[in-house]
DNA sequence: GCTTTATTTCTATATTTGTAGAAATATAAA
DNA sequence: TTTATATTTCTACAAATATAGAAATAAAGC
């Protein structure tokens, strides 16, 4: 087994943001649909504030789940395929 | 994505699970080699009391990524490959 | 029976984490 | 420039969690 530290430790981010129940969501939503921005990942949770949604768009963008990009005040989020392929794959059922 | 409610609670827990240096290094010993009873992991990975090992091998157990046989006082433990290959893929690698 | 070994449960504690309000930053539109 | 919208950062706090020692439970061997 070729598992070196590096490699562990982006495992364990990605199974860490995916272990909560908000983010798991939000991760799923985006592999519905690609190119969603903050406000309409809020609008399709129930009462999250913006500042607790950002925290999770961080930690799941941090640990290479998620890609963006960004046009003028708005940041669209979408899965890494490649990355959810490799470490969960469910997500993409 | 027929992702019911139930199905989302146990990915839930296996990425909680998952999520945390010390199990996934025991989801990978697993992986490795099958049938090791607490104790041979307890001595595999690096100062982890007792209890504490107990209580994160009843996590991966209780989200149904460990399977256990139970042997006179042992109870070794094995990964379910069924799950992993479904939500962690990784761990197979 | 007693002793040893394997594991769990109980209890406590320090740390991490999810949450949101308020203030700050950034960009666009009026 | 003023206003509105989108997002982040700061701050605080309650809840969850990882940890381990001690006691309890269970099974095997003597």
């Amino acid at each position: 087994m070729e598992h070196n530290n590096a490699e562990l430790q982006q495992a364990v981010k990605i199974y860490k943001a995916l272990g909560e129940p908000t983010r798991l969501k939000i991760a799923l939503l985006l592999t519905e649909e690609r190119n969603l921005c903050c406000s309409d990942i809020g609008s399709k949770l129930e009462s999250v504030a913006g500042s607790t949604l950002s925290h999770h768009l961080k930690q799941l963008t941090d640990c290479g789940l998620l890609k963006l990009r960004k046009d003028g005040t708005y940041i669209y989020y979408s899965v890494n395929r490649e990355i959810a392929q490799k470490y969960a794959p469910y997500l993409l059922e």
